[in-house]
DNA sequence: ATTTATTATATGTATATACATATAATAAAT
DNA sequence: ATTTATTATATGTATATACATATAATAAAT
């Protein structure tokens, strides 16, 4: 048997197992509304990028295409958003928030700025520095 | 309509986005072997602790116990561990890693070496913060 | 010893994720 | 104008994830 590092240290193990963690912490102050961090996070994107297509919201958030096509019809599902074929380019999907979304994500919006307090609260200094991390991380997919 | 954050800032949303960013990069590194990272992680885990049960394995990844069963079923479906009831508590399960696995984890191993010596570069002496503020992260599951 | 409570894992369900590939539409080349 | 290439999104497939609940086994209470 050979002397294998234990891979404690591995960036991808440690930031999956802390998403884990502060996922659930978020959804669970989310849970009175319905809505996941996940879908919060991406309706307040389309709130705020009237008629936006699946490829833009997918560079912004650095998720995969497919991955956005399958998210937008949960929301679509809920009736949160409308999705119609673009007018100049018929490839191409318009993503707007209807007033139903909004009026969720008006719901929303103070028990995700509960959560995100606490997590501020907890780091403290370190929460500055903390998202400079994650961005110079961000820059390996370019 | 009110003036609500934007949520640049939401920490499991900017979490969940570099997780995205970073499995991909640690998942192309392990390609050739078939495992993911979490596969590997996790095989690791199994590997340096004989006969650990379903639940053990949860506490450590700050897992689910279902997600455990689940991922477990995928490294058992390949051979690379071996799932018995235990001797002395039937409910449990005892885990242990195959010949076949300690072969992929060392086939895995150098693949993820590299792809954790490309993140630590890019990090320079900021990676031993990020740790730390990930595991300072992981207290509030407690 | 039998009933009751607790614990460990499994299962049903829904979402999140990406890759490979298909499809449909536009753009470029001839 | 027609063919060819490119681009945008969708679909098939596999994995990762957690919650609620079921099941089976052990432990505690009587």
């Amino acid at each position: 048997m050979l002397k294998l590092p234990d891979m404690e240290c591995c960036a991808c193990g440690n930031l999956r197992k802390t998403t884990r963690v502060i996922t659930q912490f978020y959804d669970r102050h989310l849970q009175p509304t319905g809505l996941r961090t996940t879908q919060c996070v991406l309706l307040r994107n389309i709130s705020l990028h009237r008629n936006i297509a699946v490829g833009e919201l997918a560079a912004m958030l650095l998720m995969d295409q497919s991955t956005v096509t399958r998210n937008i019809e949960i929301l679509n599902k809920h009736g949160y958003i409308k999705i119609v074929p673009e007018n100049q380019d018929a490839r191409k999907k318009s993503i707007s928030i209807t007033m139903n979304g909004e009026k969720k994500l008006e719901e929303a919006i103070p028990l995700w700025e509960e959560a995100q307090r606490k997590i501020e609260q907890v780091l403290g200094k370190q929460f500055d520095g903390f998202l400079e991390t994650l961005a110079t991380i961000n820059k390996i997919s370019e």
